[in-house]
DNA sequence: TTATATACATAATTCACTTATGTATTAATC
DNA sequence: GATTAATACATAAGTGAATTATGTATATAA
């Protein structure tokens, strides 16, 4: 989690967006496709990124569906048609905010 | 403060940002100038706004000015040079750290 | 005259995140 | 063949920027 205090609030926002659009994925392979995506610039954290994995997966958003890769767990994860719902509801979110900041801080975002 | 969990961490840099442009203004006007250019969508709270610009103010990166209309009180608050540097930097972050999210997001920010 | 707007301030609380710690397997390096 | 790094999960303790709540006081509008 490099870039300051920036990225706070949006954590479950990058799960949801990257489960859409990569489909199931374990939590270690999105810690690595975040970092890729960002190139190197957002790198997720375990106490952050498990917790709130956990916290979308009893509100049903995610379910899950844990497979034994020789002798090591291995916990994927899948929006449910709801997830996939607030995905699209978090994305338009941040990008109706990005508008908004760009206003306030009088930044061409391009 | 409306827009959920995203505005978190971008106070300092809209503060910043918002003195560099208007020069001198005091506290509730800096929350009527952001409420203006946001059309409604964030409402600064003074339990944020204060405690940040007296933060600010002992980092040197402020400078104040008291002045008494009628029997009011009004602060008036002023980037120091200092102060202008950081409110470049932040600025420049911010659009950083949009770039990066667009990315992660797979949005096209226009 | 009563509510709303202006104008400051700070203390208590919340909650998302960081940091720290723990367990265990597999692959790479020396 | 041993030690380090990478893979893979998990949770508890602590931090800190924000919200919420409260306080004081003047000026304006209903």
């Amino acid at each position: 989690m490099h870039s300051s205090e920036l990225l706070k609030g949006t954590l479950q926002t990058i799960l949801l967006k990257v489960l859409k659009d990569h489909g199931k994925m374990y939590g270690y392979e999105i810690t690595q496709r975040v970092k890729e995506l960002s190139e190197g610039r957002i790198l997720l954290t375990e106490g952050a990124l498990y917790p709130s994995l956990h916290k979308l997966e009893s509100e049903g958003l995610l379910k899950t569906d844990t497979v034994m890769i020789g002798k090591r767990v291995r916990k994927y994860y899948t929006l449910t048609t709801e997830g996939k719902g607030l995905a699209r509801e978090r994305v338009s979110e941040f990008v109706e905010f990005i508008k908004t900041m760009g206003n306030v801080l009088q930044v061409d975002l391009n």
